[in-house]
DNA sequence: TGCTGGCAAATTGCCTATATTATTTCTTAT
DNA sequence: ATAAGAAATAATATAGGCAATTTGCCAGCA
């Protein structure tokens, strides 16, 4: 969920390896992240892990408490509600921005985003689920798409750091809702079209809040740890 | 304007100590960070020091191009109005959380920072700029208490991220509006009392966006770079 | 059984030293 | 004056070591 630089370093690579392996799951909420391991798994020096994980650290992904080394970031019903409120808030405003001042070109972006969507959502719902990883880049690339017209980098890079986070609780917990979902989508694209963004913050809110739900129901019931 | 922490590691004091730095104008926007000079002033090694560059890089603080080292975020009109904006919208969400779940504690706590405050700026009015440390301390502290009710910490360490840095252009144009700011903090004050968070976002909206203006007038005519 | 104290091993925080690689600066020849 | 190449500078990355703290373990005791 993280851009590929065009010349990056090994630490740059070897950090957005660590990042989407926290996102995806592979690194456990809450699992203590001991350094020989680690550096092992990734191939880099003590060293270089170190900044990784001071980096991720700041992301808010990993956490660093005293000297007891690092842990990735544990999660919680009300951590995941913290998050989608935020995310709401954000994305919402970004929204509004967007759909006052994005011309055709935007337009078009977010059409072809949301195709691709469109197209991956119909084979999840036709219970082909090894679309997964390609269908949450595309739900990404769709919500972003509606708010590069807003203008302001430092509201996409925050939205980015909220959505990673939000992602992250519905990887977890392997939810795809499915219908609904996909039909908000649509309609939210309906909203682009029309420049509604009064619409397009309510859909949002019943998007997001009605994913939450959903993780919610499914750590309950599902086999998913805390 | 991070919370101290009770027992922290060499790391933890210098990423403060720096990161203090480049609030308060003393490591300058755009400023290259030699590795060499900075390891010496702080008194950290090189690991150490790239450890905490690297947390302020994800803070947004500094930014790390390639293999070209890092130096300080660049400051600019464009980017002062973008953070100022999401200030006001996450400030604004905030408040209106915190008035509506705040309780005779909370009441208490922002009475109390606003009192301090309120002394603070009698004195930067008649004159006394000697107090300005303590003053930008003291603004920190009312905003804060404005929001410790919002029950969400999520939301308060991105509203600390966001306003340390609006706090950096205040700093770095020395602006101090006088009467109408602290009028303003009069208000948000006399809002809390009364639970009115639709007036209360009004105020910010003025207080936030009028430092802005005041801000970039002060860039403008000033002795301050760019 | 269950709790407490303390020893030993593991791990982290921090440092220095060194190799490698990229960038910047300087020189030189056209 | 400009372009190409060489030297100097600085950053990335790794390894290894020391002191301090945490963690795990086991005996001792109620």
């Amino acid at each position: 969920m993280i851009e590929a630089a065009d010349h990056d370093t090994v630490g740059d690579s070897a950090y957005r390896h660590i990042r989407d392996d926290i996102i995806f799951g592979q690194l456990r909420p809450s699992e203590k992240l001991r350094l020989e391991p680690l550096r092992k798994r990734y191939n880099v020096s003590v060293t270089t892990l170190r900044e990784i994980l001071n980096r991720l650290t700041s992301d808010g992904l990993v956490v660093a408490e005293g000297q007891k080394g690092f842990e990735v970031a544990s999660v919680s019903d009300a951590n995941l509600w913290e998050v989608a409120e935020l995310r709401l808030l954000v994305e919402g405003h970004a929204v509004s921005r967007s759909f006052a001042s994005g011309d055709l070109d935007w337009e078009s972006q977010v059409v072809a985003a949301h195709h691709k969507l469109h197209r991956l959502e119909d084979r999840m719902i036709s219970g082909d689920m090894s679309a997964r990883e390609g269908w949450k880049r595309a739900d990404w690339g769709f919500h972003r798409a509606l708010i590069t017209g807003c203008g302001s980098k430092t509201l996409m890079d925050l939205h980015g750091q909220l959505f990673d986070k939000y992602l992250r609780y519905q990887i977890l917990t392997l939810a795809f809702r499915g219908q609904p979902g996909a039909d908000e989508h649509a309609e939210l694209l309906e909203a682009a079209f029309a420049r509604n963004a009064k619409r397009a913050k309510e859909i949002l809110s019943i998007h997001i809040l009605g994913g939450v739900e959903f993780i919610i129901n499914e750590r309950k019931n599902g086999t998913s740890e805390p």
